[in-house]
DNA sequence: CCGAAACAGGACCATTCAGGTCTTTAATTA
DNA sequence: TAATTAAAGACCTGAATGGTCCTGTTTCGG
C-alpha cells in the first residue's frame, strides 16, 4: 500500500480549503469545511503552524491563514512537515539498516527514496485544487455552508 | 513518512539475494544469509511463490530460485504483491473518499498515485545489485558464509 | 520401506504506532 | 474583566503489522 499516514493526507486538505478561504479561519469553522474532526483539525494546524505553512493569531477573532500561496507548497514538504522525513525504508542515507540487516542493499535504497521525493517536489497544493469535485461530496459542502450550524453539538 | 512495510522490505532483499546464489536455495538458508528470522523469510517467500516471482521445490533437497531474472521484476510489483496496491490514500480510483470527507480532491489523487507508481516501476530489482554493500555489514556476510554455522540453535 | 527435510497453508498472538480526545495555559479583543 | 480562541502536551484506544507456531504434504536418502 505504501499509503501516506491520515494525518498527511487531512493537512493537504486542510491547506487546500483554507487556501479557499480569505480571512483567518477558526479550527472548528475548518473542521466543519473538510469533515474532519475538530480536534484533529487543530492538532493537524498546530503542526503546520510550527512548520510555517500556516499563521496563527489568538484570541477572540482570531485563527489561520495560509502563509504564503499554495503553488509554494508542494506535496512533498507538507507531508515532510506532518510524517517527518519521506523514505520508503529505514535504510537512509547510506547509514547501515536498522537492526544490522545484512541486506547488503543500503546504497540502492536511496535511488527509490530521491525517486519518490522529487516527484512528490515536482506537484504543488495549486495542483490538487479540485477542478471537478465529487457530486456526492458537493451537496455536503453546501450543506455546510450555512454559518450557524457550527454551534448544533458544541 | 511514506515508509513502505517491512514486510515488502524484506521481499526486495530476499529475492535480490536470491538471484546471487544458484540452484535452490532453503529458506533457513536464506534467512542466514539476510539475517531476516526464519518464520518472517518463510512467510515472505510463501507469497513471493504464490505470485510467481519464485518457484519452489518442495520436498528434501527442495528450497527456492527465482521464477525470472531480477532484470524483469520492478520494484513496484514487489510491493504490489506483498502489501496490495500501491496508493497513497484512501481515495483512489476517482471513487468518494473512506468517510464521506468533503475534501472535494478526490481527482486530485490519482495524479500523485500514479507518479509514484511509475516511478516504482521504472526501477528493477536488478538495479538494486549492491556495488557498494555497507563495509559493517559485510564481515556479517562473510561471517555468515560457512555452511555449518547454520545447525547451531536448530 | 521408513524417516528426515523442506515447502504449503493457515491460525494466532503480541507489539507498535497512528489517530483521536481531553485538559490546561496563554493571548487577544470587546 | 470576561469571553473567545489558539498553543501545548499528556493520554487513551484501536487497528494493523509483524512475527510465531502448528499441521499437512511432498520428496529424497538410507
Amino acid at each position: 500500500m505504501l499509503k501516506l499516514s491520515r494525518l498527511a493526507d487531512y493537512a493537504i486538505v486542510i491547506l487546500v480549503k483554507l487556501g479557499e478561504q480569505d480571512g483567518v479561519v477558526t479550527s472548528p469553522a475548518l473542521a466543519v469545511i473538510t469533515g474532519v474532526p475538530e480536534p484533529t483539525v487543530a492538532k493537524v494546524l498546530k503542526v503546520l503552524s510550527a512548520h510555517g505553512f500556516v499563521l496563527s493569531q489568538r484570541g477572540a477573532k482570531g485563527g489561520y491563514r495560509l502563509a504564503r500561496s499554495l503553488a509554494d507548497m508542494s506535496v512533498a514538504s507538507v507531508i515532510a512537515a506532518v510524517d517527518g522525513q519521506i523514505a520508503l525504508t529505514a535504510c537512509v542515507g547510506g547509514r547501515e539498516c536498522d537492526t544490522g540487516l545484512s541486506c547488503g542493499l543500503c546504497g540502492s535504497w536511496d535511488v527509490i527514496n530521491t525517486a519518490i521525493r522529487s516527484t512528490l517536489e515536482g506537484i504543488s497544493l495549486e495542483s490538487m485544487r479540485p477542478k471537478e469535485a465529487c457530486p456526492t461530496v458537493l451537496s455536503q459542502i453546501n450543506k455546510l455552508n450555512a454559518p450557524h450550524t457550527v454551534r448544533e453539538g458544541a
